[in-house]
DNA sequence: TTGAAAGCGCTAACAC
DNA sequence: GTGTTAGCGCTTTCAA
């Protein structure tokens, strides 16, 4: 940068006063004389005093920033973050939290090995005090590694056996099932369902949740097909349900979005929703009430979540709290029109 | 953090040579004998040093990131940026170029008034080494803070007069007359279009390109509706459109969101495309190819502007360019069934 | 080719 | 209340 600016020892001497007087004020300690004070910030604004984060992390061992960090393995990993509304929640919880205590709030993302690597590299120089992990996959590399390196680390979802780090999580299996007895009670008998990629960290408690409960009427056989959370692979998903299994009375998608994708195609090729078919999605996200019909949906308080999690780690860093606390969200059933 | 690791020093004593030299084969120096290079790669590894990048920016002046900074004024900002493929093509077009260089990209989000402050303090004090800044209105004052603030920076779309800094554009104003020369070519006279928020930095240069591509063909009225970039509010200009103005032939929507609502909106009203309406959208996103029918539209080559954004900003931070330097691109209709 | 030493700008004891 | 002073961990002349 070059950013050769005035520094405290200018702001000292135009003010008449020591370094630490104005680090003092700066750092709105108290034990500083008001007029004092008054002068010293006079002398701030007059040669526009900016104070140096690197001397002042250099002795603190604080940036005053957290990073929120992406990460995944897959390819085409930016188009689908930046489609899929659920991350815009996550940021939308996480931002206040930070705002509020003047912590510059950073977004990492971790899209290769390679950017993992730089990423770990970063934060244990000292790039933020600590970190807020979405995973996108299950087997993600990731919070092991900043773990490791022994960055306060809090994830959004459930950490793998071992992982000692604060989590914020939704109990998914309750989820799967309050859609499986809604969906039972409303005398569907014939279910399938949409699931996630078996990569991804919620898919299975989703459907092993979603499968228990009908089972636990009777109901042995439910087709599974697995799309990859867009709307187009929900498309597709209903397709092949559709053709292999024209039985089915119901759906149950793994999140919003392909929900949506398998309404558009059931209505396309004349099947009624909920008439013939009755259809759950999961999350609870704007795309549930813009859907026609208004999706029934499994609500994820994701920005609620997100918030917590910015908090237990906030929390933490301020020491008044272990590094893996957790909290569990419970799920609750919005019902509309498309069941 | 508390993170109290080894130091150069440390390093510096295991490996029996004085502090200078451990610098040097850290940064790569030369004339470091290959076997002190040697010892002290080994005591870096033994004692697990990592460099504390706080002492270094001290006296550097660097950081060695940069800021991807994705600044809004108006509601439901997130929502938004996580929901438009666009802003996943400019991180796209920017990672490769950063990381190639080992700069870490971080990604800063302007939400509101306190954000943009609380942003420009933040790389003020030396967040990053520069900016590349995406703004989504017309009157953003972010970059004109950045700018006075001293801070290297690049804009993805034309700076505002007076403001002094770099920046990649496309040539709006063409893209727009190649829809409509094309749509005048294919016997069309009766257009409409979709345009963009006034607030948006794009809306007139694509609105007037257009209208005054027709008016030179005698066509003086085209109807305007304004859409908020999105595929639903595209969906319901056509409404708009459709009802108002039921004899038009031919609609230009000011991105593919937009167009892929109209003509979902179109087709279930019934009313053909190509047939009785032509469509032609913007942008060329994913969006273009998935809708249906698939999407005539200008392609805006979005990973390569920002992929020169990065590289203007790397190549003036490395004094190789002007702070000022600036590309513009040229559009290509990209002919699909839309029209 | 290597080492000694001087700071980068700031905070935090510790005196006064 | 306020000033003095000693570093935080690193890079970078300048000598050797």
């Amino acid at each position: 940068m070059g950013n050769r600016g005035p520094t405290l020892e200018d702001v000292a001497r135009e003010a008449g006063v020591s370094r630490a007087t104005v680090s003092r004020v700066v750092n709105g300690v108290r034990n500083v004389a008001p007029d004092i004070q008054e002068s010293v910030r006079e002398a701030i604004a007059r040669i526009g005093y900016t104070p140096n984060q690197a001397a002042r992390s250099l002795v603190t061992r604080r940036t005053g920033t957290v990073a929120l960090v992406l990460s995944a393995t897959g390819r085409s990993f930016t188009a689908r973050v930046f489609s899929d509304p659920f991350f815009g929640r996550v940021v939308d919880g996480v931002l206040p939290v930070l705002r509020r205590r003047a912590i510059q709030p950073v977004l990492l993302v971790a899209e290769s090995e390679q950017a993992r690597a730089q990423l770990v590299e970063y934060l244990r120089q000292g790039g933020a005090d600590g970190a807020l992990v979405v995973p996108l996959d299950e087997n993600d590399p990731l919070p092991s590694m900043l773990v490791a390196a022994g960055l306060p680390t809090v994830l959004f979802g459930r950490p793998r056996d071992g992982e000692r780090c604060g989590y914020v999580d939704l109990d998914n299996p309750a989820g799967a099932r309050l859609a499986a007895e809604h969906l039972w009670a409303t005398g569907r008998r014939r279910p399938a369902t949409i699931a996630a990629p078996v990569t991804a960290p919620t898919a299975e408690e989703r459907l092993d949740g979603f499968r228990e409960a009908f089972a636990a009427h009777g109901v042995t056989s439910v087709p599974v097909v697995r799309g990859r959370f867009t709307v187009d692979s929900g498309r597709r998903a209903m397709a092949r349900l559709l053709k292999d299994h024209p039985g089915i009375d119901a759906v149950f998608a793994a999140n919003d979005l392909m929900t949506q994708g398998a309404c558009q195609y059931l209505r396309e090729q004349g099947v009624s929703v909920p008439g013939e078919v009755a259809v759950v999605g999961f999350d609870d996200s704007v795309a549930a009430r813009k859907a026609r019909p208004q999706l029934t949906t499994v609500r994820q308080p994701v920005e609620r979540m997100a918030a917590a999690m910015a908090t237990l780690l906030v929390e933490q860093l301020d020491g008044a709290r272990s590094g893996t606390a957790a909290k569990v969200f419970e799920p609750v059933l919005v019902v509309r029109e498309s069941t």
